[in-house]
DNA sequence: TGCTCATTTGGCAATATAACCAATCAACAA
DNA sequence: TTGTTGATTGGTTATATTGCCAAATGAGCA
């Protein structure tokens, strides 16, 4: 393997990144991360319309992040990328420390 | 700590996910993980104007992500993030698998 | 002081993203 | 078949991002 630079594996990655860089969509994904569940759950949770909802899920899906399922008249999504969990709790305990004198403490 | 959701708390994730979300970038932060280097090096490396890396650099330091350090008359950024290392290896073992029938191989 | 070099900032045009509404689709029920 | 529910797709508008150029800044040197 040389030492260039492989820019398909970089826009790959950057585009798993930019699937998780927003806030909705990371909702999602912390969701997912407990057990899977169905696109009206998720409307529910995030507060926006049907159809927002559903082009978030798709780009989380593009990036191989969720997979999903149709039983009946109901699509279930499942967090198929294992990798997040780890960085997720990583990132959250250096966040916390960073910002446990700010307005995030009374969760 | 309740079940309610940390909104505070999961846009500061986002807006780490989204600073990575950017080739060039992510590129600077694979680049960094390997020891700090100077702004003119990454210039070089990305092959776009010294305005445009700044920028990308101000974004990615804002995220928390790195640090710089001035030093004569040049500025050293640094990675200060440590989360990212092992995510990115997660990710990549996934991806080559993933993608091993691409074009991905001859790197 | 005045001059460079390395970098940042401001401004602009092109492109991409996000959210809504309306229309469509697919599975099931009546 | 027709209607209903759950979800996706298309279209539009507002907003954000990206990258270039030009101008400004700031540290060190003559």
């Amino acid at each position: 393997m040389s030492k260039a630079i492989n820019m398909a594996l970089i826009n790959e990655k950057a585009r798993i990144f930019k699937a998780l860089g927003h806030p909705t969509r990371l909702m999602f994904v912390e969701k997912l991360a407990g057990g899977e569940c169905c696109v009206c759950e998720l409307v529910e949770l995030a507060g926006v319309d049907f159809s927002t909802v559903s082009k978030h899920l798709s780009i989380l899906k593009e990036a191989g992040i969720i997979s999903d399922d149709k039983r009946g008249k109901k699509v279930f999504y499942r967090l198929s990328f294992i990798c997040v969990t780890g960085f997720m709790e990583c990132i959250e305990t250096s966040l916390r420390k960073k910002l446990d004198t700010d307005s995030l403490m009374f969760v």
